[in-house]
DNA sequence: CTCATTAGTTACTTATATGTTACCAGTTAA
DNA sequence: TTAACTGGTAACATATAAGTAACTAATGAG
């Protein structure tokens, strides 16, 4: 994880939530229910199946999120967030309205999993 | 900074604010008011100076924190947060409360910059 | 004259994050 | 019997972030 000499906890937080892929993970499973690993690479075209299965990795070890493994063949695997993930739903808010703000308008994108 | 492939609102506040060291420069300059490098390296003494110089720059491109710099022998420069700057402030506390959330009580820090 | 002062920069090195490609296993359908 | 299905992993390559050491310039103090 992110290195922090100072033991702020902004910068824990950054550890646990940030990079290039986490926060869209995240407010992919923030709906709640169970969702596959095919259904998330699915909706993350850029992401590499190894990097998704990286960070979802890190994601269960930190007790964000829950895996669920099916002993079938071929695999199923199921995600969802936990009950410590949940709490993460206003801190995801705060920084998701921010980052709206920072948009500049001319490079807008449509992308809003967050809808409601 | 930090790439973007699908344009989420959180990653470009990740992009902003992330990394090892902008939360804790922020944090120092949220109480108000200007603070000179000096004193921000003597707060911070795991950064070595070229890391926060850079990243004094990169805060101060973004519009996040402004730049008083005097023409003066030796030289003084102070830094202080924008009004842009000032709209992290919910932001960083959410984040700040989760982290602290977190925080394995075995290794409790002190550092708690954000006194009121 | 010489040294300390301040806020950097330049060149170079190391660490961390992310990415590409190829491969695997057990079952079902063609 | 051959291919497709799924959720990975291993080996390797690159990109980004962070760190180190040496150096600079104008003035004032000793």
């Amino acid at each position: 994880m992110l290195q922090n000499p100072e033991n702020c906890a902004v910068v824990r937080t950054v550890g646990y939530i940030g990079g290039k892929w986490k926060p869209i993970i995240l407010i992919r499973l923030l709906n709640g229910g169970k969702v596959r690993f095919g259904k998330l690479a699915v909706q993350m075209p850029d992401i590499s199946r190894k990097i998704l299965s990286q960070q979802l990795k890190e994601l269960e070890e930190d007790g964000l999120i829950l895996r669920y493994s099916y002993m079938e063949k071929p695999p199923r695997v199921e995600y969802e967030l936990s009950e410590s993930g949940k709490t993460l739903i206003p801190v995801l808010k705060a920084m998701y309205d921010w980052g709206i703000q920072m948009e500049d308008p001319a490079t807008r994108g449509t992308w809003d999993p967050i809808v409601k």
